[in-house]
DNA sequence: TTATTGTTGGATCCGAGGAT
DNA sequence: ATCCTCGGATCCAACAATAA
């Protein structure tokens, strides 16, 4: 968001307009208020994104519902609801921000691996597991005063950051990020793997889909999301598996199978990485399913953007993932 | 100088939720 | 049902900074 004062930059918008026909009188800072406002459903939140006062953002409102004669957010129960009018102004009001902040007030990147900057991650924690130490590895290589920050989202949780610019990218099973305005690419995919303890009392050798299916499991699903390509190809056969434990990380499991004769379905290469000092043994898995596809995905809003850009291709310079 | 927009500090209103 | 508390929105006053 903007900081530190819009005086320079309302002499800029004035130096623009006074040669043309357009009036004078965009004013921007109201336009954020709005967005905030918009994205935030409330007008203390609206305050904090666009660094104002409390006060200050109301009465900002108060001009926008004056000039627009529009009530534009209505108080309920549920916080600051839009009007039917805010709306329908509400895409295009970001779409001019975005411009402003892409086109106008982005410094133009010469060279990011030169400069300081923080990559705003979401992934969670197998494809961190599988991904970051290579990302991490690459940046220090090529941009040494880059860091990286990684934030764990739920699925549904994803989008709306990589629309607000809260993060940067977004790693691992994108699977669910099919909306228009998103865009992905394929970083590479992984096979499941079943993983048991390895003086496992029933289980000596791998597996059979009959042994699958007798035994308890422990699953890795995150609150919200939708059902994995492993999940789906159980569907489809009919198969159910006996869940005793769901947590939200893969990361868990093998210490839950260490300890217990649960059995657990991960990727490959959380099962490798715990396979040998954690007394686990893994097997494949006793039925065809799909490949776990990971991906790096991202919002329109900074697909033609240069910084984007080169974000992606450091990641897949990073993973060696051809263009 | 005036108008605008911002600040802080304080007050009020309103609805939700918990306690009685 | 009533009361109390809390959080958030709004309004007001006084003042500061800035542009026209």
């Amino acid at each position: 968001m903007w900081r530190g004062g819009w005086g320079p930059f309302t002499r800029w918008m004035d130096a623009i307009c006074s040669g043309m026909t357009v009036p004078a009188d965009i004013d921007l800072p109201l336009l954020a208020v709005f967005d905030a406002i918009h994205r935030e459903r409330s007008v203390t939140g609206a305050a904090r994104r666009v660094g104002l006062s409390q006060p200050a953002t109301s009465a900002a409102l108060a001009r926008l519902r004056r000039r627009l004669a529009d009530p534009l957010f209505v108080r309920t129960p549920a916080g600051m609801v839009p009007t039917p009018r805010a709306d329908e102004i509400a895409p295009a009001v970001r779409e001019v921000l975005d411009t402003v902040r892409m086109r106008i007030l982005a410094r133009p990147i010469t060279d990011p691996a030169a400069s300081a900057g923080t990559l705003r991650l979401s992934i969670v924690d197998a494809s961190a597991l599988r991904f970051l130490p290579r990302i991490v590895a690459h940046l220090q290589r090529i941009a040494p005063r880059w860091t990286v920050e990684t934030v764990p989202l739920q699925p549904a949780e994803v989008p709306r950051a990589l629309e607000t610019g809260d993060v940067d990218l977004a790693v691992g099973n994108l699977g669910a990020l099919t909306a228009p305005g998103f865009y992905r690419q394929r970083l590479e995919s992984t096979r499941y793997l079943v993983i048991r303890r390895a003086d496992h009392p029933r289980l000596r050798r791998a597996p059979t889909l009959r042994d699958y299916l007798e035994s308890r499991h422990a699953i890795a699903r995150a609150p919200g999301a939708p059902p994995s390509v492993l999940e789906r190809a159980l569907a489809a056969r009919g198969h159910v598996r006996d869940v005793v434990l769901q947590v939200p990380q893969f990361l868990l499991l093998p210490a839950v199978v260490a300890g217990t004769d649960l059995i657990a379905t991960v990727p490959a290469h959380v099962a490798q990485a715990f396979a040998g000092p954690a007394s686990i043994a893994a097997s494949p898995l006793p039925f065809k399913a799909p490949e776990l596809v990971l991906h790096q995905g991202w919002h329109a809003r900074t697909h033609d953007d240069p910084l984007g850009r080169w974000i992606r291709a450091t990641v897949r310079a990073a993973l060696r993932v051809p263009d």
